[in-house]
DNA sequence: TTAAAATATGAACAAATAAACATATGTTAA
DNA sequence: TTAACATATGTTTATTTGTTCATATTTTAA
């Protein structure tokens, strides 16, 4: 019983929450909680660069957490999975019982 | 309908993340699991220097991941709520998932 | 109170990374 | 094919951060 886990697997893990532990990602994930969005929505949305924005995309899809699909011109991206949202909102539950203490 | 959060709150979640978003303390994380555990039990079984726990530890009882009690000359770490064990096992699960495809 | 054990803290350094800027790629319509 | 729109990709820079080393606290036992 050394070990319930690999080297591995302990690595990926820590990669994806890196993921979730930046304030533009989070809120390029919030906003796409209930709407599928393209890359202007999102710039212009959340006054960043273009450029910004679609470098987080990347990291974001690379990762898992958002998908992608064409329409035209347009790049529309939504969230992966429900794991998402569970690990969004575990830890906005969590923030928000560390206020009331 | 401009945002369903507040800057500042988009901010502490990002923090909470950033913490879960390192592999040394997602082992320290996962040792205590189970068991309540001191500084020099974490630092020999994670291979690590004595410094490196203490200091991640402070970091993990700042943001609420972790609590201590002091026992004679030992403090012993444990989780500090259920918030921690959700989100590491949806993490895993995430993880895991994308081992599949 | 002095020594030893357990833990904490401060400073310095190297590695990781987000944003900005410039440019490239891909898609549609004329 | 060409222009214009939408998105992606390099590169550089400034900031953040984990570890190490040295030192400081705190507690117990003699």
């Amino acid at each position: 019983m050394e070990e319930t886990y690999t080297e591995k697997a302990v690595g990926n893990l820590a990669e994806l929450f890196k993921i979730f532990g930046d304030a533009t990602r989070i809120k390029i994930l919030y906003a796409m909680l209930d709407a599928e969005l393209c890359v202007n929505d999102i710039a212009g949305r959340l006054q960043m660069s273009q450029s910004s924005v679609s470098h987080q995309l990347r990291i974001l899809k690379t990762s898992k957490l958002v998908k992608s699909r064409r329409e035209g011109k347009s790049i529309f991206y939504s969230l992966d999975d429900e794991h998402v949202r569970f690990i969004l909102s575990m830890g906005m539950e969590h923030i928000m019982e560390g206020e009331e203490k």
